[in-house]
DNA sequence: TGTAATCCCTACTAAATTGATAGGATTAAT
DNA sequence: ATTAATCCTATCAATTTAGTAGGGATTACA
């Protein structure tokens, strides 16, 4: 299951590239359009600025905007720092390899075969999509 | 991420479909082989007998034992029985579709757009794959 | 017919994760 | 100064996960 953060990140993310003005958004505006809860998207704000994906200002008329063009912010990087890891076993991760306690040999693994796969299509899908395809409302 | 629960039954069906004699095989010996606790792997080859992927026997010599041929059973299957829908969000499910409390209109929204890639792109995985092709040690 | 081996079933539990909420500190514009 | 925003830390309730416990029902076989 995807986590409310990730959905509410995207719906943020998504809702600060369509609107692309030059003043930043602020939280309060965002959560309402996007009903989320404010305290909560703040903190994934947070989260999404410190990765560096958003900017922010501080102080009256604040807020947050993207620090790249739409088409520059690719979903394996926004996925990654919302939801973690994108494999689904850290033994099949490129960012987060972990050998498996069990597991004598990953070549015989069941499991890594074909997590291994899932890994592979999904990651082709977060590296073929940025951020403007998804504020695009045509297709 | 991948539960335990997912993890462990793909590990047991895959050990059952290697071994594939004419006596059912005992969960005491596919945990002690596959490194599983055994009470936890008792409840999970029950829920895979419920689902009708394996049959078993009980009493003195029981076991259990696979339904069907490894190359007819898909992954669609064992993991929709083990791991629940294969999509990440509800909206974009084939088989456990609910539509969004938030969310005016699906075709506007990025999440359903992403996720509905994702999904398509798993999918793919999943059926293509039967359990024949996790007990292959080759490739 | 008794006994051991095995699946079957229900209930419980500890730990981790998720989805928030609360309260205030800090910063900046007016 | 005042106001409006982000920033930061802490807390919390609900849910899920990963088991454990204990016994019931069934079958093989001596």
């Amino acid at each position: 299951m995807l986590s409310k953060k990730t959905k509410y990140g995207l719906k943020a993310l998504t809702f600060i590239a369509r609107s692309e003005g030059d003043t930043p958004l602020q939280v309060g505006e965002i959560a309402k359009s996007e009903q989320i809860p404010q305290k909560f998207l703040e903190s994934i704000l947070l989260t999404l600025r410190k990765s560096g994906i958003l900017g922010s200002k501080k102080g009256k008329h604040g807020g947050y905007y993207l620090r790249q063009d739409p088409s520059e912010i690719k979903m394996t990087e926004v996925m990654r720092v919302l939801e973690g890891p994108i494999a689904m076993v850290p033994c099949v991760s490129l960012n987060y390899y972990e050998k498996c306690d069990d597991c004598v040999d990953e070549n015989l693994c069941s499991v890594n075969k074909l997590m291994l796969q899932v890994r592979d299509s999904t990651l082709n899908v977060f590296r073929n999509t940025t951020l403007a395809d998804l504020s695009h409302t045509d297709l």
